[in-house]
DNA sequence: CGCCCACTAGATAGAACGATCTAGTGCCGA
DNA sequence: TCGGCACTAGATCGTTCTATCTAGTGGGCG
């Protein structure tokens, strides 16, 4: 066990960390002892230090949440409530962990914003590719692709800023409300009205 | 000058890195070269140090940001009009700062909302704080009391969902969008329909 | 005038930070 | 069997962090 696959443990326990307390609260000596790992580990698998293991967490992280939440709101009966699930899962997720595990990206893309460029892209594709992803299942339930876009951009940013309140006040208020009107603005773009 | 209340100077340097950089991305240090002010300064009028200042700064910049959200939402000719202005106004600041300036205390709840109980405490006012004050434009516009409630957190979801991909990316998209939609749902309400 | 206290000034402590370095281990193929 | 290489181990470097400390300065009030 203490053999198996180190890379793959420091990533794991980064995107924890990071999800949890960002990327300037989570410290390489956490890290690695989280990992049971030593800072040579990191630097032999990641020689361009904190940021190379940064920007390799953040790509790891936002695929696969971009597969949870295909896999959510794709498995549903219509994608209107698929959205509404996935914004409940989200909830419930939340809660359980006792408010720490929100958007695994999220935080760290707000901090490094306007301070790291190479972290700061890499937090711009992965919101790209979820926009594109999420769209995608727009267009298959048959709406027009500019508006399956704009849906996505919708859907999204309704899920990470319900994230922001829901995990300083401790509660799922605003998940909860959030997804019931972002799966009403989906369900009206499926009975084909305009916004 | 240079005598001019320093405790005001260092509030607002402070919410000016906070906001841009995040508490943990914001150095005592540069505070004080900033602020023009000294460590022994910070240490007189904050002697809980980073944390009592930190508190002191949501406190101050939630109060601002509200007030100049209502006047923007209430000054318009109706409030899904007013919502509309103020997304698209911090769309444009956004923009004119270099994508620097968006929401003044998010960066912040995200990062300390899982190590420091009287700062999540201190950003969960705020937004409670928010959804009580525009839920009141809401109220005040005609639409009951709940349905208000729920309006307001999720325009303020959007906005600050909003606030993150647009600074990730480094395009004004995710706060149009977000502004069009969040208009269409309060104009709904207006217009009595339910979501 | 002269004292007092709010405030300034900046050196310094002590811990944590990211990063680098030298040794050393152990597996794998020739 | 042995040489090489991927990887581990952890001491150590210089910096930065928050916080504290002593020594001052200066303006208002008795």
């Amino acid at each position: 066990m203490a053999k198996a696959d180190t890379k793959e443990r420091i990533l794991e326990v980064t995107a924890e960390l990071f999800q949890r307390y960002g990327y300037n609260g989570s410290g390489l000596k956490q890290i690695v002892t989280n990992a049971n790992a030593t800072f040579g580990s990191v630097y032999h698998f990641f020689p361009g230090g904190k940021q190379q293991l940064g920007v390799e967490v953040l790509r790891r992280s936002g695929q696969m949440y971009l597969e949870l939440a295909e896999t959510i709101v794709g498995g549903a009966s219509d994608v209107a409530t698929g959205v509404r699930h996935f914004f409940l899962g989200a909830a419930e997720v939340l809660r359980q962990t006792g408010y720490l595990d929100a958007c695994p990206i999220e935080t760290v893309a707000l901090e490094v914003a306007s301070t790291n460029e190479a972290l700061r892209q890499a937090t711009a594709d992965v919101f790209e590719s979820w926009i594109t992803g999420i769209g995608a299942l727009f267009t298959a339930a048959g709406i027009g692709e500019e508006k399956a876009r704009d849906l996505a951009i919708v859907v999204i940013t309704a899920i990470e800023g319900a994230f922001v309140l829901s995990r300083a006040a401790r509660t799922t208020e605003a998940l909860e409300r959030a997804g019931t009107y972002a799966a009403a603005i989906v369900q009206a773009a499926l009975d084909g009205i305009e916004p």
